[in-house]
RNA sequence: CGGGAUGUAGCGUAGCCCGGUAUCGCGCCACAUUUGGGAUGUGGAGGCCGCAGGUUCGAAUCCUGCCAUCCCGACCA
């Protein structure tokens, strides 16, 4: 492992980028705009899969699994939805490969598919495909079901975590006998998406519905919790769509309700993915590499052993056993790692670029006097602690370290979110002070779209539970009942 | 798909103008000394110089074609 790695400052997106490989979170694959998720990175989304997936099913929904593979013509029936996805989309044309006359695997063009599969980009068609075999009455209704995929969507500029072509999410998708229930459940799933984002990644969210221009392709009504990271971009965390009666309608999803009349059926879809974790580092990591709130790290606590002999070693080792002991028993995730190839040093830097939240240090000094050296990664501080009740004090200290992690994005995200009242401060704000800029708009798609073409800024949403007030539309002076948030966005 | 750049050991690179089978650092292996913030010494292993043609006695180097990756634009969780 290399010395150290770029500022953030210096150049955040490399910053980025080294973190992913040096921290061991994943590496690049050889097929473009796809990505290898290393143990390490990979063990963070078990971590949040498991904790989202008891969310779901703590507000009744159930999972399943549906076909990667959709037939073409599904795409075709609802129109936007086509539209919003078509260009990004891979297709599956043959079965078969052979050996051509020189030796080489060749595609075999006698195995042609008679209609062409489509990798999925999302699951909607052949779920509501599939939903119209499942509901005949209302008292087949609400269908909460969840699924836990793989998708592709093929992006022309990717990014490891925030944009590959191939990522790992979950998506729900319900289906309701009214509207109003599938709005509720529109919402608390972005309740659910809000509370997850807050609490275990410490990362806080706005949370707000989409304009019509960044709508997910299908819906009504896309709600989303928009996060901001520590260069002053916005990133787009979740997502929860009404989709209203247009699936319903483009696969004839019919049920009959209580006076016996049919009518089509109301949906919603959510998801979050592996952008997420691009989110988490974003989010709070430094120059010395991830920062990760204590809550979703892999380790919680290392321990690093500090010996000249083997006895020494020893008569550490035995304390550090009950030591582990007592925070297995709470809960804690321990790494003892007395490696004796590396030295300590050495340990401390790899543990910090990784993001470990707190390092136990144990000499013979420490031995002798029933002390440790506490190392906490988020402030970079550590302090000699007495041995006697230490998984309480470390118990103590991760909680700690939750919270200051997510009052720090707090804090960042208050400092970085400002009021303009004019177009001038709004683009001179965009260069020199980024983050979420708050300001009056028209509400019309043509001013939305002139600004981002302008400043490159878009409308990241309109915050839920906005203060009504009057004002003047930055860009065209028109009236405007309220603000919404404009950033520069991932 | 347009504009720019780059492909040499696991990683980062020198060499390319001016042709002679490849430089340095990190990492790796062995041994020794080390161990409270990324150790040091000695020895060693590792290469189809992106791929395919061409020019030449001889190509990492010159020529042609292809492929891949990165950066900048249009698309996006």
């Amino acid at each position: 492992m290399s010395k150290g790695i770029i500022s953030k400052d210096e150049d955040y997106s490399q910053w980025f980028n080294e973190l992913v490989i040096k921290a061991d979170m994943a590496e690049y694959s050889p097929v473009r705009g796809c990505m290898i998720i290393k143990p390490y990175g990979y063990s963070i989304w078990e971590k949040m899969q498991s904790v989202l997936d008891k969310m779901f099913k703590d507000t009744g929904h159930s999972n399943a699994y549906f076909p990667l593979l959709i037939p073409k013509s599904f795409f075709s029936k609802e129109a936007s939805h086509v539209e919003g996805f078509a260009k990004e989309c891979a297709v599956v044309t043959h079965y078969r490969l052979k050996n051509d006359e020189d030796g080489q695997i060749v595609v075999d063009s006698e195995a042609k598919l008679e209609e062409e599969l489509i990798i999925r980009p999302t699951s909607e068609t052949i779920i509501w495909n599939t939903y119209k075999g499942w509901i005949q009455s209302y008292r087949d209704l609400p269908i909460l079901v969840n699924q836990w995929a793989n998708v592709m969507r093929w992006e022309m500029r990717t990014r490891m975590f925030l944009r590959t072509s191939e990522f790992l999410w979950q998506e729900g998708h319900t289906a309701h006998a009214t509207a109003e229930e599938a709005v509720a459940e529109t919402e608390q799933m972005l309740d659910v998406y809000a509370d997850f984002a807050e609490n275990w990644l410490a990362l806080p969210v706005v949370r707000g519905r989409k304009t019509a221009n960044e709508r997910f392709a299908g819906a009504l009504d896309t709600y989303c919790i928009e996060a901001l990271m520590q260069d002053g971009k916005a990133l787009q965390a979740g997502t929860s769509h009404f989709l209203g009666q247009n699936f319903a309608k483009a696969f004839d999803v019919k049920f009959a309700n209580k006076e016996g009349k049919l009518d089509y059926v109301w949906a919603t879809s959510w998801g979050v993915s592996t952008r997420l974790i691009g989110a988490l580092i974003m989010a709070h990591s430094d120059d010395a590499g991830l920062v990760l709130p204590p809550k979703l790290a892999p380790i919680q606590v290392v321990i690093v052993p500090i010996y000249k002999h083997d006895e020494e070693l020893e008569n550490i080792s035995s304390y550090v056993k009950t030591l582990t002991n007592d925070l297995k028993a709470k809960d804690i995730s321990v790494k003892f790692d007395n490696r004796d190839t590396q030295r300590p040093g050495f340990k401390f830097a790899e543990y910090e670029l990784k993001g470990v939240p707190v390092r136990v240090a144990i000499g013979s000094r420490d031995m002798q006097n029933g002390t440790v050296e506490l190392a906490r990664r988020d402030t970079k501080t550590k302090e000699t602690v007495q041995q006697e009740g230490l998984a309480n004090t470390i118990e103590a200290l991760l909680e700690e370290i939750q919270s200051n992690i997510y009052s720090k994005a707090y804090n960042f995200r208050e400092e970085n979110t400002t009021e303009v009242d004019t177009y001038e401060e709004f683009k001179r704000l965009l260069d020199e002070k980024p983050g979420f800029l708050s300001a009056h708009w028209d509400g019309t798609p043509e001013t939305e779209q002139r600004i981002k073409e302008e400043t490159k800024a878009t409308i990241r949403c309109i915050p839920l539970n906005n203060a009504q007030e009057e004002g003047k539309c930055i860009l065209t002076g028109k009236p405007s009942t309220q603000r919404v948030l404009f950033a520069r966005a991932y």
